[in-house]
DNA sequence: TGAAGGCTTTATGTATACAAATTATCCTGA
DNA sequence: TCAGGATAATTTGTATACATAAAGCCTTCA
């Protein structure tokens, strides 16, 4: 754990499909709502439908697909309603957990974090969009493998972003909102450095409530 | 939706054997740490092992039993350390969620609200603890099915109170708690009734840890 | 023409057979 | 007696076959 959004992937068919099926969402493969055909997937995949099965009901629970009675899975016609949720509850479930984190602020955190917020900095200032997404994500593991050992509070906020990424568009909206970002960033470790709990839970619910309306806006301005 | 903590059950063969296993853990039918046998699960709940491999997956998910790796699932020793965080989850969502629900706050809820306490302060004075217990649930329940549209939180929350069900036990301790928990459903009535933000969050978190604490007493008396 | 009903096709839910991996058992040797 | 390892038994992961329920299609009748 610790780099990307990713769990460690054993290399079982089960396995195989899930990450198969995910990035293929991911890459917007799958228009929504319409229905993702198990066999389909398991000829692409290379593994019979059990596996299949079992990546999908993993991906439900994750909230990445929806199912649909008997009527298969599919990638969730994404309402503005959905997207709101999933930031909101983000925005409680972080901000929570940065409470969580300020008894183990020390130096060498705080030179990590203000490391990622540099770093995207740099990458703004120089174009590079990607590194952007890179930092900005980094940012946000770094503190987030604090809370590892929360086992519970820990997965929730790894699928919830792993939700979020959807919504990421490589847009000029898009680094608007990084900017947003970074300033967000800045101001968590500011609060870090305070150490208030409560003030800790705000800033990081504010941070995460200004990227929901950046993503609001990519949203829109693709309709 | 609505009364039990239960989601309403297709009669298909995976939830026959979700409800089984579900009900048989609640029981105390499996020693934590143990393995449970799938085969084992399939006999006795007359379906074949794939839907009782459903079942697994989805409790697993819900996370009142955990994966060990290629040897199966166990019901989770229940360290001290997971209680907690589960009544710090509930804490932290719920409060959350009664931010959300004073908008929806009109006489009628009130009165629901306040039946639901009176009724369990009645069957605590006759002595009736399940009762007692019925009516507590059914509080929460209100409250809960306010938020249903919010189906990810909705969740989330019925997991987690589904989840806290383990360390329900009929003891006196018990008893003391349901004391406790009416007096908090009180405050929350009144929370409501003001209509504070801040105050209703804060008023249902500190009602939940005190529920957390008291299930802590009933564990350790237990040891 | 349009709609209703039944038939065919397709897809999911379930059962079962097999493969791979883990666990238990037993045998051997020091 | 105990350690170590080979082998048997159990158990999970996967593939496949079948049952059942949707969905699509076509025929027929008003």
């Amino acid at each position: 754990m610790g780099n990307g959004l990713e769990k460690n992937n054993q290399h079982t068919a089960t396995d195989k499909a899930y990450q198969y099926i995910k990035s293929a969402i991911l890459c917007g493969k799958f228009p929504p709502g319409e229905r993702m055909a198990e066999e389909k997937l398991a000829a692409e995949t290379g593994v019979s439908r059990t596996p299949v099965r079992s990546a999908l009901s993993r991906l439900a629970s994750e909230g990445l697909i929806k199912p649909m009675g008997r009527r298969g899975y599919c990638f969730a016609r994404d309402s503005l309603e959905e997207m709101e949720e999933v930031f909101d509850l983000r925005a409680v479930l972080e901000g929570y957990a940065l409470r969580l984190i300020i008894p183990m602020v020390n130096d060498r955190l705080i030179e990590s974090l203000t490391e990622c917020v540099d770093r995207a900095q740099e990458a703004i200032d120089s174009g590079q969009r990607h590194q952007v997404f890179e930092w900005n994500t980094k940012f946000h593991d770094t503190l987030n493998d604090l809370i590892a050992d929360k086992k519970r509070l820990y997965n929730l906020v790894c699928d919830l972003r792993k939700y979020v990424l959807r919504y990421r568009k490589d847009t000029l909206q898009y680094i608007k909102g990084a900017v947003h970002s970074i300033d967000g960033h800045r101001k968590i470790i500011y609060a870090l450095k305070l150490g208030y709990p409560d003030l800790c839970e705000r800033v990081m619910r504010e941070h995460i409530m200004e990227a929901k309306a950046d993503a609001y806006q990519t949203i829109i301005e693709d309709r």
